[in-house]
DNA sequence: CATTGTTATATTCGCCTCGAGTATAATAAA
DNA sequence: TTTATTATACTCGAGGCGAATATAACAATG
């Protein structure tokens, strides 16, 4: 019987939280490692084992978790052991800004600058990324192989007067992966004029995790109130399109957003309304949880613009 | 050392088809089994652990697969060992109709008798389904609970004036498990009046996981172009739009569907026409597989209405 | 060979969504 | 009082999409 049993399986977890108007990412040790630990007899379920290792090593208790994707890594070399790997996505409102040595919320643009359009496309993304995918792309062996690696990274990037599509964050990882551009890929650190775009790596596969995890949650507030997971319980109109913005990594159109969420009607005000903003006293909303229940799919879209 | 490691996985196969104008599910055994077995040593990867067991087990080659859902298993009793389920999809051709003693093509509908709108909504929903779910919801013992459960059921089932959505397959599924109208649920067999509403059974949690492939297809094809894996290499536009339907369970708009197909430029045509339509010649249209490569998200939203 | 039925294909209409722009209101600071 | 800043309200217009209708090309029938 040291066949189809010698096998663990991990759970990893991908924690959200958005602080002022930077998404951030729950991390363990030394900063580059997401909270994990295996599935044990001791658990009820995949999700209360994520939840108390995550308590166990950072103390944050978590709310609301969705499955991302469940992977089998290679093998660990000379044991003969395989590990199955089950990621997740869990929301949170980061209570306290206290860091402390066990955990630590570190931003997501951090580890994926180039995912950042909220002050236009970053100007490293055409001065830096692009050539290098190019002289990749242009580096293959045959002719159909430079064409189909220079479209991918067009689609991906939007170069080549393409749309940027904020979903695809995955996509643009593996390809950086695959041109040996990012720290973890099999060349080794990137070079020193790439290291500050390359952003900041992670062990194992946990940033490919972690890329899933963003385009998971960049799709799905499209469609799904989750936003809300991740907002106090009462908050003004602009800090939730602020938090959205954060997520998505673009601007928003702000009357647009405004009749979205009204017509929706996916908040109720409270009656109150908060000076904080410097301008005009802003009226102060909550979620309508009803909405939960009322209706299968509370279409949110985004409405996007480059404004 | 008897702790983390005594876990098996396992990897479930959901393969459709589509043969006519019915969806097809394949199974094994005496039908009311999906193709499954233990993710082992020997494998590269889960999608082709997946792909040697389906084959072995029904000599079915796979196409396209995707990933569907992880769970583990409650405690097979007494072993104190642990099982996690790794379910995919894939779509595929039956190519021949050749049934044999291992593989047997099921339709989805003989499981799911509610889903399938295709000629209006099945009357055994309003006949049967809706008093006993009411039933149910009334007997639950507190006021809110039953105000919950009344409204759970209408919006997956689309009672009171509310719209029938196909893609709720699995909220469906879950809520009659939950009721005890369906075999597998802890209640036994259904009663002598519901069984031919309740759907034909399958072993374990196999027809959950069949409900949830088909709720990610039914979403799936309404923004990817994977429809056109079911198809032959070859087909006219009414084909299409046949097999489309059979997925979804429901009619759709002649017309608009070929102005969503064609300005999408999802399909070429191949210059050739067939008379074995009854009527008028068809064109005959190929997949484009450029738009693969072309689009990240080739928006295929179905275009929805009563017919 | 005209009629009829059936399917394929083309075109049009109109509502509603949503991107985009502009106008007005209410506060603080200068 | 002026100006800056933010909040809130309204309007316009293109495009997507549901819906209906019109025309074309075949087979079958008498």
């Amino acid at each position: 019987m040291d066949n189809a049993n010698d096998i663990t399986a991990d759970l990893i977890a991908v924690v959200v939280a958005v602080n002022g108007h930077e998404p951030r990412v729950l991390t363990i040790g030394r900063a580059n490692v997401l909270p994990s630990g295996p599935f044990e007899l001791g658990h009820r379920s995949l999700q209360s084992g994520l939840r108390s290792w995550v308590e166990e090593q950072t103390g944050q208790p978590l709310g609301y978790i969705e499955q991302l994707y469940t992977f089998a890594d290679r093998d660990r070399v000379g044991t003969g052991q395989r590990v199955i790997s089950i990621s997740y996505l869990a929301l949170t409102r980061e209570e306290e800004a206290t860091q402390s040595a066990r955990r630590r919320w570190q931003r997501w643009y951090d580890y994926f600058p180039w995912e950042d359009h909220r002050s236009g496309a970053p100007s490293m993304l055409a001065r830096v990324l692009r050539p290098r995918l190019l002289k990749w792309a242009d580096s293959a062996g045959d002719n159909e192989t430079r064409r189909e690696r220079r479209q991918r990274a067009a689609v991906a990037f939007g170069f080549d007067e393409r749309q940027w599509n904020e979903e695809l964050t995955l996509q643009r990882y593996e390809l950086l992966y695959e041109a040996a551009m990012v720290g973890e890929a099999a060349g080794g650190q990137p070079s020193a004029a790439l290291s500050s775009a390359a952003g900041e790596s992670m062990i194992a596969d946990h940033r490919r995790i972690l890329a899933t995890g963003i385009a998971r949650l960049r799709s799905k507030i499209k469609y799904r109130p989750v936003v809300f997971e991740l907002m106090p319980p009462v908050f003004s109109l602009l800090q939730l399109q602020r938090t959205v913005e954060a997520l998505a990594g673009r601007l928003l159109h702000k009357p647009n957003f405004r009749r979205l969420v009204e017509q929706q009607e996916l908040v109720e005000q409270t009656g109150e309304t908060t000076a904080d903003t410097g301008g005009r006293p802003a009226k102060l909303y909550r979620f309508r949880h009803g909405v939960l229940d009322e209706r299968a799919i509370a279409g949110a879209k985004l409405p996007l613009t480059r404004a």
